[in-house]
Formats: C-alpha cells, sequence, structure tokens
RNA sequence: GGUCGAUUCGUCUAGGGGUUAGGACGCAUCCCUUUCACGGAUGAAACACGGGUUCGAUUCCCGUAUCGACUACCA
C-alpha cells in the first residue's frame, strides 16, 4: 500500500515517450494542425520518444479524398513525418480509425457493464425536441445529463425486456458515457496547470454512433491507451472535453497510464479576434495552409505555403514561435536546433494573432543564408519556364546580387529578369529628371571607350572605364550616375551598377546604352 | 446564457514583489552608398481596470471588463 504511488509513479517515468498527431482527413491541414505537428515532433525528439500519426476518420460523412496524402505530404515538406503512421506503420496499427472500428464496441461494453454507460433508442426529432423544451423552460444549458436522461428513451429508463427488444429488433441506438451527477473532476494540464470542473456541467456524451462507429471522444482514449500515449499535445479546443477524457479513463480502470494533456493556444486572426481561418487567408491575400489545395467537392482552392515560396525552414521556425519560445534573444533555429531548445514548459498559455511580416522576415533571412549555387539553380529552373537558359556561373552571379532584396525565391527572376531583358520603356520620373545632356555625353564616351576596351569586365574594370568617361567630359560621375542606370536598366533602383554591368557583358551593354540615347529624348 | 481559458509595445514575446520593463517583426530618423535594398545606429511604442496583501505590486490574491474556445450521433 504505502508503495502504491511510488510504482505507480515508476511505471509512468519508466514508459517510452510517445505523443501523436490526430487529424482528420477532412480537408487541407490548417496551418494551427501544422504547428500542433511541430509541437508533438520536437517533444518527441527532444525526450528520445516516438512520434505517431493517427487519422481520426471515425465521421464517415466528412470523409474528403486526397486530405490524408494533403497531411502526409505537408509532413514530409517540412522534414517533420511521423515514425509510425498508416503509411509507416509501427506496432500499434491499425493508425487509421476507421480500420480500428471492430475494436471499439467492446470497450463500450465494458462501460455498459461496469455502469459507466447505457443504450440511447431517442430519435434526432426526440432529442432536438427535448432540447426545445428545455430552452422553453429557461434552463441555462439544455442538454443530455444526469437529470434529463430520466425523460429520455435509454437503458436507464426502458424495461430491461424492451430495450433488448429493441436491441434485437435492430432499431438504431448510441451508446452514451452516463456522467456522474457530482463529482469534481481535475486535470493537471502541462501548460495551464490545475483546471477543475463539475461534473454536473457535463453531459452524457455519445460514445458510439449509430453507424457503429464510436466518437471521438471513446476512439481517443482507447487509441491512446492501445497505442501507449504518454502525453497528449493538442490545440486549446479540446479543453472543454478533457475533463470527459479523464473520466473515461478512469471507468476504463487506467489511471495509472492515463497521458498527461497540454492544450495548445489557439492560432488567432490578425486583425479583430477569433481563431485564424481560410477567410482571413483570402482577405488578407497570404495562406494558411502548408501547401495549395482544391476541394475535390467544391473545386474551391486554397494557396500553401509552400507555393508562395516560403522555405519549408523558415515556415517551420516561424511556426514553432507561435507561442513558443527558447527564453532568450535568438530568433533563428534550425529544425536540430528547436529540437534541443524545445519545452513544453515554454510554451505560452494566451493566443498568439498571425503575423505574415514575421513569416516574410524569416522567409528572407533563410534566402540570404542560402549558397549562390543552390540559389542559382532556383533561377535556372524558373528560366527555363520561360523557356531561357543561363549558365550556373552565370545564374550564380545573378542570385549572388539579388538574394539582399529578396522574399521569395521567384523574386530573384521577377527582380532580377532586367539582367537578361533589354528594356525597351524606361521610368518617365528619373528620366525627366537625370536624363541630360550630360548624361549623354558621358555614355556616349562611355561607349565609345567600352568598345576599344579588350578583356574581362569585372565590376571593377566597368567602373574605371565609366569613371574615365566622366573625366574626359568634365562631369562629376555621381551627378550623372542615375542616368546610366536608366539607359541600362530602364528603372532607378537595383543592385550595385557595376555588378549589373560585368554581368550584362560588354556588347550588350553598348546594345543598351545606344538604344537608351535613340529612345530617350534629352530632358532640359 | 453556461462551463473553461486568456490578458506586457500595433504584432510575437522576455521578465518578475523594488528593473531606465529587455528582444524581435513592423514603423520613423540618421549613417553607409551611384539608387533601391542589405547592414549599422537611434527613436516612438506596452504591464486592461478596480480593490486588497505588502514598506513597496506590472509581478501574489479577489473581483470587473474585454477577448476567445467549447456547448452535435464533427473532430
Amino acid at each position: 500500500m504505502w508503495m502504491g504511488g511510488f510504482t505507480a509513479e515508476k511505471t509512468k517515468m519508466n514508459r517510452e515517450i510517445r505523443v501523436r498527431f490526430a487529424p482528420s482527413p477532412t480537408g487541407a491541414l490548417h496551418i494551427g494542425g501544422v504547428r500542433t505537428a511541430l509541437y508533438n515532433y520536437l517533444f518527441a525528439r527532444k525526450t528520445g520518444g516516438k512520434f505517431l500519426l493517427r487519422i481520426e476518420d471515425t465521421d464517415q460523412t466528412r470523409f474528403v479524398p486526397g486530405a490524408e496524402e494533403y497531411i502526409k505530404e505537408s509532413l514530409d515538406w517540412l522534414g517533420i513525418s511521423p515514425d509510425e503512421s498508416p503509411w509507416n506503420p509501427g506496432d500499434c496499427g491499425p493508425y487509421r480509425q476507421s480500420e480500428r472500428k471492430p475494436m471499439y464496441m467492446q470497450y463500450a461494453m465494458d462501460l455498459i457493464e461496469k455502469g459507466h454507460a447505457y443504450y440511447a433508442f431517442d430519435t434526432a426529432e426526440e432529442l432536438e425536441a427535448m432540447r426545445e423544451r428545455l430552452t422553453a423552460a429557461r434552463v441555462v444549458s439544455p442538454q443530455y445529463n444526469s437529470i434529463t436522461r430520466t425523460q429520455m428513451k435509454n437503458s436507464l429508463t426502458l424495461p430491461e425486456d424492451e430495450v433488448k427488444a429493441r436491441l434485437a429488433s435492430g432499431e438504431p441506438y448510441v451508446i452514451r458515457i452516463k456522467i456522474p451527477r457530482k463529482e469534481e473532476v481535475r486535470l493537471n494540464d502541462l501548460i495551464r496547470g490545475w483546471v477543475m470542473v463539475h461534473s454536473s456541467t457535463l453531459d452524457d456524451k455519445v460514445l458510439m454512433k449509430s453507424d457503429g462507429m464510436p466518437t471521438y471522444h471513446l476512439a481517443n482514449i482507447v487509441d491512446d491507451h492501445l497505442m501507449k500515449i504518454t502525453h497528449v499535445i493538442r490545440g486549446e479546443e479540446w479543453l472543454p472535453s478533457a475533463p470527459l477524457h479523464v473520466l473515461l479513463y478512469k471507468y476504463f480502470g487506467w489511471e495509472e497510464t492515463m497521458p498527461q494533456f497540454a492544450h495548445l493556444p489557439l492560432l488567432l486572426k490578425p486583425d479583430g479576434n477569433g481563431k485564424l481561418s481560410k477567410r482571413d487567408a483570402d482577405k488578407h491575400g497570404f495562406p494558411v495552409f502548408p501547401m495549395d489545395w482544391t476541394d475535390p467537392n467544391s473545386g474551391e482552392k486554397a494557396m500553401g505555403f509552400r507555393e508562395q515560396g516560403y522555405l519549408p525552414e523558415a515556415f517551420l521556425n516561424f511556426l514553432a514561435f507561435l507561442g513558443w519560445n527558447p527564453g532568450d534573444h535568438r530568433e533563428i533555429f534550425s529544425l536540430e536546433e528547436l529540437i534541443e531548445a524545445f519545452s513544453i514548459e515554454r510554451i505560452g498559455k494566451s493566443g498568439t494573432k498571425f503575423d505574415i511580416n514575421k513569416a516574410k522576415w524569416y522567409n528572407e533571412q533563410y534566402l540570404r543564408a542560402k549558397s549562390d549555387e543552390e540559389l542559382g539553380a532556383y533561377l535556372m529552373a524558373d528560366l527555363e519556364k520561360e523557356g531561357m537558359q543561363i549558365t550556373p556561373e552565370k545564374a550564380g552571379q545573378i542570385v549572388h546580387i539579388m538574394k539582399e532584396r529578396a522574399t521569395f525565391p521567384a523574386d530573384l527572376w521577377k527582380e532580377g529578369k532586367f539582367m537578361l531583358i533589354a528594356p525597351t520603356e524606361f521610368d518617365e520620373a528619373i528620366a525627366s529628371k537625370k536624363w541630360n545632356l550630360e548624361a549623354i555625353t558621358v555614355l556616349k564616351t562611355y561607349t565609345e571607350k567600352m568598345s576599344a576596351f579588350e578583356g574581362d569586365l569585372t565590376p571593377e574594370t566597368a567602373k574605371s572605364i565609366l569613371e574615365e568617361a566622366a573625366e574626359t567630359n568634365g562631369i562629376k560621375l555621381g551627378k550623372v550616375m542615375q542616368a546610366v542606370r536608366l539607359a541600362v536598366t530602364g528603372v532607378g533602383a537595383g543592385p550595385d551598377l557595376m555588378a549589373v554591368f560585368s554581368i550584362i557583358g560588354k556588347e550588350e551593354l553598348i546594345k543598351r546604352i545606344t538604344f537608351a540615347i535613340e529612345a530617350l529624348p534629352e530632358q532640359g
């Protein structure tokens, strides 16, 4: 007896840590779900445990084809693939609840035998009538509970013979949990501390549906137990039903191995209030899903972070900091560093508003850290789509001067195309201010000197020739620089001009300048 | 309505009985520079309110307000 508590603790502590991510395949995986998966993954890696994925598809009416593949691909893209899953099963399969269907009824029956659950035969209409009656009587929360169940059609009110007859006749029924009238239910949440709820505020939730499938409540307890889950890390929206789950563990006699709970703060809209939704994405023009998604039923499209040009490591870093921080001032974390620094204790309690600016900033940081070779490959791929080709060397040179000003890989081409395609139009505001006789004179001299130049056009040689051209005409280089840029690029802003010249090359440079002088009328 | 939860700059947050309340994003100014960007520097910007407890509260307690989640044979 005196050792009881000790052994229980010991048993608990010696168990291998196992956590799970349990999404429903009802559509694209929401960013909040991705964060939940990430925290589960980090916790498992940090503790040397296992990260499993279980598909919660007990609602067959909400099944969406492709959703499961979407979940898998999203996690793979981010590099946080589960150790055990439907497509990579371990010893606790199956990993789809629909495939576990035969397992649940015996547990529901166990509860009935113990007197913690009962059959109910009420139709949807009868339930609706009950709610209306209660609402009319100004009952604060109309629900199927210890009081109202005495007036409903269930195995608690019906004679035993009739219950048997109804069951035998194949009449549809559900199995409900019998919530005790007076009991304090408490749980120690890893993030929120002690949460206490009185059982009188709970209702007799359905455990087995009339289609023979369990509800989430039954299935998640049975499966977590069978899959030896030690920690349930999930969204805050589950907090209100957590006491029900605690009660179920107790009634099954599984208290000793009941997982610890950690309810994550919600991801909120960037403006106003409320949970982040697809509507916000459409409204603000940023994604809330990891990847593009087209709903197979409605045809509705949603954009993804991946297709928008977010790098997986940047997205991951951003996501990790939505509700968690390492406690110091570091901001940039690789997946390995996140694992090293992660702890549930440092997850915040309050909801987190979604700020796409921060996501962009992270992307810029990671983009700049990439090598010219890697980014050059991006650029070459983009160019190929346009039917153009350049050497890896040239691609490397271009991205080298472009990456400081890009947010997404696609910007490399979008913002840098002027280096491969000559301008046909010129920024009028710059032209009217800077395109004058002095500039034209210098540019003419420059093309002459450039034609005569034999050798490597490096940023340095390009510059010294330009300086000579200005000096020859007794003009200060700074005065005409903007015009020179305009002539070659068509615009007034961009990366270091001499580096651009070196990339463009001598022949093209002369062509562009000559064209500009012909095309642009001299201003005052 | 009920139950549960949350509340530090605009946003993400650190901190915690005595601090000039720290950092990051964004914003502004300046520097660098041939422009823009990068980078650097500087600046504006916060403890929801009211009561306690205390020598002292942003920090602890209690209320209030606000916001949110949940309240299905959905998860």
